[in-house]
DNA sequence: GCCCGTCGTGTTACCGCTAACATAAGGGGA
DNA sequence: TCCCCTTATGTTAGCGGTAACACGACGGGC
């Protein structure tokens, strides 16, 4: 081909040609295949589609190339919600045992299926979880995963904008349907219920003056309500309790001191049975009753929530209440799956938890 | 302005316009300020180039519609690598305390940047580790964080293109340069050298036969390389170790049975003290020494790893080595925003460890 | 031989945003 | 008064991919 007498020569408004990110684009793929861009988009998401010639030729340039796809272009161009394969979670802690064995159960229940996670820890704040939702919403999640019903006005009225435009909001760890109101779906326990069943428990094994050590996480509400719980029952079976609040400082330690509360000025109990909002509050308190030479659970009975390792460990071995916290990661995961793929909303889910009476009760 | 007298008429190859996702875009905050589109994006990014009066229109309509940026689409447009601010970082186990807290260190040290976080979990699998690798490199992630400083040669050239392309990687909980290779910024500890000062501890103690008690699972290669640093050292100082492993199960299950190959047929210790990859499998060992009526550490010495708040709690307490596991996070977050801000590389980090001697050595 | 349907691939336009350049209006200094 | 420079905003093109439609080649039924 013979070069023009003039030359071109790059125009007086030559524009600065913007450089991508240097990887390999399908254009790049399509160039070195013989085909076009097209092909190869349809190749990596219907092979059915194209001739199996261009098939291997398309499979050659993507393997010579090293081509991983642009998920963000991905997004863009298929317009239409949950596309992104991508599930935006957040929690209250990612530290806390609790929480962490639930994102375990969500990463592992999405792997394989190509979505991807993206976690945020909103550290028991709802100013920071609205924050935070906002932030994650710039990246369009295919689905929402959010700790508890409690939330923002604003954060609230952007769940609910995403669930109205077809992304799955889901609400994890809390069970509690408010009759009137429209919910998100629920997967979780009913926390109140929990509460009853302790105190019932305690009741049942005899205890006739209980307490409840209510976390010192003042947006613990899910500890709260276990605490609402366990006062009501104790009310209508006529049993005195009380509810006390522990420390907000490290959990152990502050259970240690948490168990003050259950004594009188001399050291003896003035409570029969303490419930505690957590395990980690309860073993505190099981070693200082110990250390304070109680015997358990003749002097003192101690119920903890949560089934925590440390407790099975110790002497007497803690009752608890073991919680399905890897499940709901789990159930959610599947809940969301469908949801995405089904394209209707997620169906609520009451998970299984079980009182584990041990020495300590 | 007047119709024309034909009416132009939909052509007949009117395509149907592709439809958003129902979301406020910049082009409906920029008809309901009365500006274009590039207008709010200034105003968003750097709102002191336009005028005041233009500002506070725009506010308002941004206020007005409730816009929300898609950050695809910025990511998109503006090619220059790192600009996505979402950091990918993969990690064994999420549900695995060490690792959780060092996700909760990064995420609240990214929190406020602006930087959202891409998690994912390998379950100590190389191929696990280059499959989410591909996943997650299809975001764009400014920034990768891996654990560990073993991959498969496949993740390997991947993280070596992303770094090649100016994304930082960095490799965390491992710090051991290797001298000849070019490494990744590494922000942790030499693990080799904790096994050493581990069997130090006991030997100045006066223990003379050990034991290094490795983790079940095959991968965890920081474990291994602990015993390593453990062996070397006991062999350098003329103390006989050997090396034996935890079954592959729950860990405090997995130590009460390793205890089995401490003792001789008799039940007698084999050993005079050992150390374990981790505190879990410690106390398993631990509960399990002390049911068989041995006295620590008299009888046995116990040494674990990780200073878990459990072995705090045993009777006696449990001697162990403490890691800065939150602070690994906080340090990579800083970093890696550092350098994303800098453009230039991370610089490595080698952290503070310290060996706690409680009770039991 | 003609028509129509299917198959395989290409063309065009667009997702929502931003870089680069263009342009209009004002503001001094000579 | 003219010019140039600054300031505020707009225009154009493109990031990398995909939806919708177009089109040519082939094949079979009549």
């Amino acid at each position: 081909m013979r070069r023009s007498a003039t030359p071109p020569a790059t125009p007086p408004t030559a524009r600065q040609p913007r450089r991508g990110h240097g990887r390999a684009t399908l254009a790049d793929v399509a160039a070195a295949a013989g085909v076009t861009a097209i092909t190869v988009s349809r190749y990596l998401r219907e092979p059915q589609r194209v001739a199996p010639a261009t098939a291997a030729a398309v499979a050659t340039a993507l393997h010579l190339t090293g081509y991983l796809p642009n998920k963000q272009a991905g997004v863009l161009a298929s317009a239409a919600a949950g596309s992104a394969r991508m599930v935006a979670a957040l929690i209250p802690s990612i530290a806390n045992s609790i929480f962490a064995e639930t994102v375990q159960g969500l990463a592992d229940a999405l792997q394989g299926s190509g979505c991807e996670l993206l976690l945020a820890a909103t550290g028991y704040s709802a100013e920071r979880e609205e924050e935070q939702l906002r932030a994650l919403l710039g990246w369009f999640p295919s689905a929402l995963v959010v700790t508890g019903r409690r939330h923002t006005p604003g954060a609230l009225a952007l769940l609910r904008q995403a669930q109205a435009r077809g992304t799955p909001v889901i609400e994890i760890w809390d069970h509690h349907p408010e009759p009137g109101a429209e919910n998100f779906t629920q997967i979780g326990f009913d926390h109140e219920q929990v509460g009853r069943a302790m105190a019932e428990h305690l009741i049942a094994r005899g205890y006739r003056s209980l307490a409840y050590v209510d976390s010192g996480v003042a947006e613990d509400f899910r500890a709260h309500e276990r605490g609402d719980g366990f006062l009501a029952a104790a009310k209508r079976r006529r049993v005195p309790a009380r509810r006390i609040t522990a420390p907000a400082q490290e959990a152990i330690e502050a259970g240690r001191q948490a168990f003050a509360g259950l004594v009188d000025t001399k050291g003896r109990p003035s409570v029969r049975a303490a419930a505690f909002a957590n395990d980690h509050l309860a073993c505190g308190a099981l070693l200082q009753a110990r250390a304070h030479g109680l015997v358990l659970p003749q002097d003192l009975a101690l119920l903890g929530f949560g089934d925590f390792s440390l407790g099975r460990q110790l002497d007497p071995p803690l009752s608890t209440v073991h919680t399905p916290r890897f499940e709901i990661g789990q159930a959610t995961a599947r809940a969301l799956l469908q949801a995405l793929h089904s394209g209707q909303a997620a169906a609520d889910e009451r998970l299984p938890w079980t009182l584990i009476a041990r020495g300590s009760s």
